[in-house]
DNA sequence: GCAAGGGTATACAGAGTTGTACACCTTGAT
DNA sequence: ATCAAGGTGTACAACTCTGTATACCCTTGC
């Protein structure tokens, strides 16, 4: 620890952005009910220097949430700009595939952030949906078909597989999880006539009392 | 609160079975971020009884991840076992429709666990592991194709559907992701000739630093 | 030179956590 | 009737967590 011979040196350039920065790989990395203290130590920053900046970890957690919703869809976005519509949609799963072979790989933050907090007053859970919300409307805007709902659904069912996708990664460590889901992506975005079934569901009284 | 009057009435069948069965579904309700104490409370027993059963909180939940994965795969086989193959398959769709529209979904309960446990090294995580394999397994046998890679594989696409349907219903409160997998699932099940792409990536250099 | 602003280190209050100690109570078998 | 087994309630030790108080240190502007 002796920080007063290798210590950032004072420099006193924005250090709630350079917070801001480490906090949110550190909220990925370890989870969000890692304590304050453990935060500060591993910023390299006082927590004096964390409570001056943020009024509290929730806000901080918020924040950072929000950094990572930007960071994470920029991400995506540039690293698939080479291609377009339907191919574009596909390279997202490569974009996947290689992170999840990352030791760094944790799963989906947001995910993560609604298991871990139960609270459900918690603001980030506005972040949240905010994220996927925003994800959503840029794979409408990648598909953008002459039928909107076309768009739209699909967006969906892409959605949906970079969802399964993560967490079978995640949970059940497949590494073959984008894979997969990029097949069914495939097969999917070249059936274009799906029809968005009522599911007229032929089981009746569905007993959900297992929990 | 006057347990003398109301509680239990020192019945002594069986306390440990009884203390499972009320606690899993507290883990699932509340998370396994749950106060000992808490615990105690909803499940009407003393704490020193929750310790005299089981040596610690830590076993506890193992124990209650266990119980969950026999009632959850119980639960998916009698619900579908009208069905058969393809189409029972396509049932657990319309299963999972009305689990995610009850007022008690809170997601997979073992997702949840892997993100709200980040200590690796809790035995619960075997569970999880064991949980994801033993759904796969069944999959499969239903599936059972003449193929067996086929069948195997399609296995992996309805998991990572499955998966995809909860964490979308839990993190976006997506009500539609059950139908939504569902459709997929028809179309993937409907392409027999579905080939495990090597999934040749032409994207190189992909930068996983967005964390 | 020196004051002010930003950062640091330490200590601590107050709440909440897991796990234990102890004295008491209820039941069933002998 | 009595005694052991199992359950209860309370209190508590030891720890961790968020957030604050205080005194100090370094740098920059004047």
């Amino acid at each position: 620890m002796d920080k007063s011979s290798t210590a950032p040196k004072y420099s006193r350039p924005n250090k709630r952005e350079q917070i801001l920065e480490t906090v949110s790989r550190i909220l990925y990395a370890e989870g969000v009910t890692i304590g304050v203290d453990s935060i500060a130590e591993h910023a390299g920053v006082s927590k004096m220097t964390l409570y001056k900046h943020f009024p509290s970890k929730s806000d901080l957690v918020v924040e950072c949430l929000d950094r990572t919703d930007v960071r994470y869809r920029q991400w995506l976005d540039s690293q698939t700009s080479q291609y377009f519509g339907a191919r574009r949609v596909l390279a997202i799963f490569d974009v996947l595939d290689s992170w999840f072979q990352s030791p760094s790989f944790r799963g989906c933050m947001f995910a993560n952030f609604s298991a871990e907090c139960e609270n459900f007053d918690h603001p980030g859970h506005i972040v949240v949906q905010t994220h996927k919300r925003k994800l959503n409307e840029w794979l409408t805007s990648i598909l953008d078909d002459s039928d909107d709902r076309v768009a739209t659904l699909q967006a969906h069912f892409i959605a949906l597989l970079m969802n399964g996708a993560i967490t079978s990664a995640f949970v059940e460590r497949d590494l073959l999880a984008a894979q997969y889901a990029k097949t069914i992506a495939e097969v999917v975005l070249e059936t274009r006539n799906i029809v968005p079934t009522d599911s007229a569901s032929e089981i009746k009284d569905i007993a959900t009392d297992w929990l």
